[in-house]
DNA sequence: CCGCCGTCCACTGTATACAGTCCACGAAAG
DNA sequence: CTTTCGTGGACTGTATACAGTGGACGGCGG
């Protein structure tokens, strides 16, 4: 049985721009890049032995995720983000997340529901806790795709890179008092869930509010 | 008195990149480029005379701004917008614009009063309903801007296109029926800008969505 | 010592060149 | 007539080449 005329991979067939893309955003997310720190173009391309093309598609996709900034003549830098970034980022994931939630609770669907379970027991069975921090976001993400709403989902990607950096953040400043520990974010999903599916919009939006909540005690960051 | 090392211009200085992207869009929201079709990088270059990679750029812009799709390997066409992308459009420009009501009202400065005044004074002097609807769009985006948030920006960004390109098209399709008469926009818009004024963020935000309500019922394009 | 000017260099914007891929179309086999 | 296979062309993805610009730096004049 000869499988290779299935074109099964080219639905994962990847650019060297994404992978360049996803390169440069994991080391800005790693601290490995430092916020203000150049990026020029050059150099770039010969650390990642590729050309200078995907390197700049890669810089304008970064920039609009807002993980990079360029200068009015088109120079690159890792963006520095300042404390009213991030007020005004959970700002902005607190509406749309409400948004999400009121617009899910009226049409959310039992596969939408198997694939949230699935995902909060994953977290459960979680040890570590900057991985748990990734999944919480996935889990957020989730729902904003359950939506099935297009501009919903563009917007909220516009922020997600800059929400993991300031987790990547966070966790790097404060690994003592380690946030969002497994026996706050499972129950809190659990009930998020539950609102979700009680076809309420009110109560899809209070209970995200609360979720919400929970993530912007630990604003100052 | 030689004011050429001022460097005045720089600051308009426009990339062939920009310019490609400019035209293109507004041959999309003219409807010279009709939904659906194809957008060969290639032929494109060669009808605005410049390389492919300006043109590349633009096509990434405007891929963002939703007005153009990439299939699975990179070729694009003119984005075809169903009726539930315009609904999902406008619920989440009512969404992004009621955010920023409540936003400005909280921090709304005479200044932005000056200036969304002097907005509204060149909609009551404009005759062509055309250029009204954009000048309309410009308002709200002014609006947007004046809460310098910037996540908030970004977002309306990504939509911006979509919407001129909505009014546009409901423009050519019902002639007759104008949308957005000059009696109803400019009281509309000092009514809003009176609730801004207010300082009561839920004035703010009922006054947002009774203006946009007023768009809504156009919907059925 | 301080400021001004010119040169050089690092870097981007744009063009061109090259390689690979998918699809349409047509020929050959059933 | 239908199906299969092969081939050519139309594109994109990536690399390389070229041109221009602004800033850093050093020398020169004050």
């Amino acid at each position: 049985m000869d499988s290779s005329k299935l074109h099964l991979a080219p639905l994962t067939r990847t650019s060297l721009s994404e992978d360049a893309t996803s390169k440069i955003r994991r080391a800005i997310l790693s601290g490995e890049l430092v916020p203000g720190s150049t990026l020029p173009e050059t150099n770039l391309a010969e650390q990642l032995a590729v050309s200078r093309v995907p390197v700049r598609e890669a810089l304008m996709e970064l920039e609009q995720e807002g993980l990079v900034e360029m200068d009015y003549r088109g120079r690159s830098r890792v963006r520095i983000l300042s404390e009213k970034d991030f007020e005004d980022l959970f700002s902005m994931r607190c509406t749309l997340e409400v948004m999400a939630a009121r617009l899910l609770a009226k049409q959310i669907t039992p596969g939408d529901v198997q694939t949230l379970e699935a995902m909060i027991d994953g977290q459960e069975a979680t040890e570590d806790l900057t991985e748990l921090s990734l999944l919480d976001v996935a889990f957020h993400e989730q729902i904003i795709r359950a939506t099935n709403h297009r501009p919903l989902f563009v917007c909220w990607k516009t922020i997600r890179s800059q929400i993991e950096f300031w987790l990547a953040r966070a966790h790097r400043a404060q690994a003592e008092r380690q946030l969002s520990s497994i026996e706050l974010t499972v129950p809190g999903h659990r009930r998020l869930l539950a609102a979700l599916c009680s076809g309420s919009e009110s109560k899809a939006e209070n209970a995200m509010r609360v979720e919400m909540s929970t993530w912007r005690e630990w604003l100052p960051a």
